[in-house]
RNA sequence: CGGGACGUGGCGCAGCCUGGUAGCGCACCUGCUUUGGGAGCAGGGGGUCGCGAGUUCAAAUCUCGCCGUCCCGACCA
């Protein structure tokens, strides 16, 4: 939008230093730049031009989200607590539940499906399906650990959307369009991102992707094919384990004696065998209270998430008492063999002989091999995904990356409609749960996500969609009055051009104008002093790449023309 | 929730060990000089030292408790 606005009349509280509390590059960089001020854990402020930048990602989503027919609208951020009780959502520990003065129950949102929900209670006919609502709308989080500035807070606002469909096959054409949509949205910002597939989480349902910006803030892992395209959060993503070297196979399991020996390293390297011919013992306490081993190979890494849907719920790491009581021995020599418990074992551990604990402190055993020696409840998938395993569709080398989420869709199915009793009548008469899907996108989270990947030593490099302003004007006016209203024409002429420009007319030294405009990251810089003025020009400089010419001021706008098209 | 660290003008920090009425840099205000990569000189304003108890003649400093914040882990989109 063509418009030019005075530094000299916007807050612009930048930082020489950086704050002590901030680590992650975008989190030092918006709080330097004068875009964010924390209010609180997780609890943060966007200043005037954070602001601006965060209506330009929210705009990309909602010509977006228009483009494939979402309606927006919205809906309040505190909600009556019946809503989640029938959802079974109001026990979540993540939720902010509160009372008003006569002691009634409410809820502050933490996403909305069931007030969507609540709302197509009124859909009544299949001739009013499909639907596409969507909002920005504040959800609130209590949040365990609110971390890196905008990255994870407990207050933000999402652009979450909501489809309604009578059938399987409608919600995945909603679905299908939703996901084109935030391809185009996350392209559009600039962003490196992979789709990947995903666990269903906190909304429940049937299907799921998520929208990864990889950046070394990213607290979410992806697991990636080298070979092929498949994509995978870690939460849900397999892999063919690299073989073990097994020793000579046994008639039964052989007693050794393995003082002191406490890890799988230690373990394997006094028996001067491959750490992944040993299994791990891991007792926990199921979500009945009852007492569960869980078995994987010794060189993985048992995943939390696995774990529990195996169990079906949450589970704990048994107590050392507890351990001791139902094993009669300590810790690092736990096993499979001759225990009286429900015992679930990783898939790797299906085949072989391994080295497992022999429940008597200070022993181990050679040559367990599961059904022979001992009884597996279930196998499962229980462990995390590691680099270098290998595909299971192509078989290639999987690498794992950091990355931040930065969207992502749900085929919900009737997890909301059903208890809500939002129901549609068919062509027949017959009355249907509405099919349901829910998909969402931080935009100030992306912003974060746009700085990890857009960034130099200087501070920002926004791409022209998500800058604040498409150029920066210094104008060096101590240097004279001509030389503020020669900015002022500058300035002029691109508006008229059609740029959104900011224009440094404040009364700073040089150094200080050029610092902050390196900060704000803006495409394009435009110095007016009185070195270029002389010959009547002025100094064309890209942020990107930091190249520089000289061009006359009366013809700043042509210049400019030029290099837009070849920024990012 | 477990581990670690921190809390002293707006920001970044020192002082704490070894108690004696608070200091540095930046920022801010006034004046003069300066002005193409975070200026110089002079003058000036601003702090219940996170909160509460305790020890002491005396506490930013020692002791105990609490609160807050950040980082790692756990957990979680």
């Amino acid at each position: 939008m063509a418009e030019t606005i005075r530094a000299s009349q916007l807050y612009l509280p930048t930082l020489r230093e950086d704050p002590a509390e901030a680590e992650a590059v975008s989190h030092r960089l918006l709080l330097r730049a004068g875009m964010i001020r924390r209010v609180g854990a997780g609890l943060y402020t966007l200043m005037p031009l954070g602001w601006r930048v965060y209506r330009k990602i929210e705009q990309i989503i909602r010509e977006e989200m228009d483009a494939i027919g979402g309606q927006e609208m919205l809906m309040p951020l505190l909600t009556p607590a019946e809503l989640w009780q029938k959802t079974g959502r109001y026990e979540l520990p993540e939720l902010f539940r509160l009372r008003d003065r006569s002691e009634r129950p409410y809820v502050l949102a933490l996403t909305h499906e069931e007030t969507v929900t609540h709302h197509a209670t009124e859909l009544r006919s299949y001739r009013q399906l499909p639907q596409i609502w969507y909002h920005f709308g504040l959800k609130e989080r209590d949040e365990p650990r609110p971390r890196a500035g905008l990255l994870r807070v407990r207050e933000f606002i999402m652009k979450d959307s909501y489809s309604f469909d009578r059938d399987e096959g409608g919600l995945a054409t909603s679905y299908e369009a939703h996901a084109g949509a935030y391809r185009r949205i996350f392209d559009r910002c600039g962003l490196d991102f992979y789709e990947v597939q995903s666990d269903v989480g906190l909304m429940g349902g049937s299907g799921a992707h998520e929208y990864m910006a990889p950046c070394d803030a990213g607290e979410n892992h992806v697991v990636l094919c080298t070979g092929c395209d498949y994509a995978a959060s870690v939460d849900v993503a397999e892999s063919v384990p690299t073989p073990p070297d097994f020793p000579e196979p046994r008639g039964a399991p052989e007693e050794i004696e393995t003082p002191g020996v406490e890890t799988i390293d230690a373990l394997a390297k006094m028996l001067a065998i491959d750490p992944r011919a040993t299994s791990k013992a891991m007792p926990v306490v199921g979500p009945d209270g009852t007492l569960v081993l869980g078995l994987v190979r010794g060189d993985h890494r048992l995943h939390e998430l696995k774990m529990q849907k195996t169990l079906g719920g949450e589970f704990r790491p048994a107590h050392a008492d507890e351990i001791r009581e139902a094993f009669g021995a300590e810790g690092g020599s736990l096993g499979p063999v001759g225990v009286d418990l429900e015992v679930v074992v990783d898939e790797a551990l299906r085949r072989g002989q391994f080295v497992a604990g022999a429940n008597r402190t200070g022993y181990h055993l050679l040559g367990v091999e599961a059904m022979r020696d001992y009884a597996p409840s279930q196998f499962s998938d229980l462990r995390e995904v590691e680099p270098g395993d290998a595909c299971i569709r192509c078989g290639a080398t999987l690498r794992v990356e950091p990355a931040i989420e930065v969207g992502n869709i749900f085929k919900l199915g009737t997890r909301y409609s059903e208890p809500l009793d939002a129901t549609y009548l068919d062509e027949d008469g017959t009355e249907r749960p509405i099919v349901m899907g829910s998909y969402g996108i931080g935009p100030a989270r992306t912003m974060a996500a746009i700085i990890e990947q857009w960034h130099d030593h200087d501070g920002i490099v926004w791409p022209r969609v998500a800058a604040p302003f498409d150029v920066h004007v210094v104008s060096l006016s101590a240097a004279g009055a001509q030389i503020g209203e020669i900015s002022d024409d500058v300035a002029g002429t691109l508006e008229s051009a059609g740029y959104s420009v900011l224009i440094d007319d404040r009364d700073l030294r040089p150094g200080e104008k050029f610092a902050d405009a390196d900060l704000f990251g803006c495409p394009v810089r435009i110095t007016v002093g009185k070195r270029s003025i002389e010959d009547g020009a002025v100094d064309v400089r890209s942020r990107f790449n930091g190249e520089e010419e000289r061009a006359p001021a009366s013809s700043a706008a042509e210049a400019l023309d030029a290099r837009w098209g070849s920024l990012p």
